[in-house]
DNA sequence: CCGGCAACATACTACTCAGTACGTTGGATG
DNA sequence: CATCCAACGTACTGAGTAGTATGTTGCCGG
């Protein structure tokens, strides 16, 4: 007997809502926003619109889902590989590359989160629902964060040089969510060439930062 | 009595084509290209979808000139700062900074260019279209390919250490193409607060390569 | 065994918007 | 001064789609 109310708890991914939401992240990544429709989604599915419109008020609602639910398993794999006493640009590499891999086993909500990101210029929301975008997006600052704090400390043990952390972690996301345009998913590619890619692109962030190698 | 069919001219900006580029670009870059409207693109103008169609045969076709006209400006401004016996390195900064003075000064259409990679996935385009889409998607890899052979001398001449040139260039290109999400054109901004943005974005991506600071 | 509700499907409506057909005008040309 | 055409404006159509109103079914508690 669960509650039926409980969208913003993290039970995407299992029972009907989750397929939900893993065919609209797959329908929003290859139309865009705009360009996916409801029954896109319910094609995905093999069900009709009636499903989608029982669960999620509107498109947007849904969209919004889809966003956070990426948002959450970022926070996620990165907090989880969050230790104590480790050196920050160490830290900084495990964040990057936990960040990755994600990115690229979960393309279809990692490209909806960065539509999302851009649609907040956009301003093609109601009131409420420009509220519920700016939860979402406080959820994206709060993850750049971990990675802002992380290259605080290390500028504080001398480990980079004084810079406008403000600007840098930018580049430093850019470098890490650019993977979400250009990576493709091949075939039989292994976890050890992911794990490869994603080493490459974190050592190069962090080397951005002024880390030593 | 200029020929009314040179398209291919890079006489955007001045004349009636290039106000209604100007106006495209604005338009694409608010509300993306799935959710902008032709009459959206006419009323910045303070006319009616009559002109653009008189110029335009379709909506995609006024998205690939925009898209276009922003490859150009990045070519045009990459290739002319480059210079013949210069460090490679040197050299990379110099052709970061360039992009990166494009993507701030003219951040429509370089949001339009980021808009169009991101289409190449959703083929929702005709045969026809694709082909220009090709054409256009070249320009981009030739873009993308001066900084790779860039990156590829500085490593010959052991400034760089061996590594993925394919893939450190995503992560390069990435560094200096997420400023197209995050900058927001301030009032009073002088052109040495953009100039000092380019330099530590640059600077961020020339490090990652692994070259000295 | 029966009422009730969750979980859908079906069948619509209203609206936006790309594209078109055609009218209008002003200036260059002869 | 008549003609012609580029450069628009006006008025319309057809297709696609978000959202709704209303059935239908199967399960679950009493």
């Amino acid at each position: 007997m669960s509650s039926a109310l409980d969208t913003t708890l993290l039970e995407g991914g299992e029972g009907s809502r989750g397929e939900i939401l893993d065919a609209a992240a797959e329908a929003f990544m290859r139309k865009g926003y705009a360009a996916a429709s409801i029954d896109d989604v319910s094609d995905i599915l093999g069900c009709t619109k009636g499903r989608i419109y029982h669960h999620y008020r509107s498109k947007a609602d849904l969209f919004f889902d889809v966003h956070r639910r990426g948002m959450q398993m970022d926070l996620q794999a990165v907090r989880s590989c969050m230790v104590e006493g480790r050196a920050p640009l160490d830290q900084l590499f495990e964040m990057a590359v936990a960040h990755l891999e994600v990115v690229m086993s979960q393309i279809a909500y990692q490209r909806v989160a960065v539509q999302g990101l851009e649609m907040h210029l956009a301003g093609q929301t109601t009131p409420e629902q420009r509220k519920t975008l700016r939860a979402i997006l406080m959820l994206r600052d709060e993850y750049e964060g971990l990675f802002a704090a992380e290259i605080a400390r290390a500028t504080e043990q001398g480990a980079l040089p004084e810079q406008d952390v403000r600007l840098v972690v930018k580049a430093f996301m850019g470098a890490l969510n650019w993977t979400t345009i250009w990576y493709r998913q091949r075939r039989n590619q292994s976890q050890a060439e992911r794990r490869r890619i994603a080493e490459s692109i974190a050592r190069f962030a962090v080397r951005g930062l002024g880390g030593r190698p």
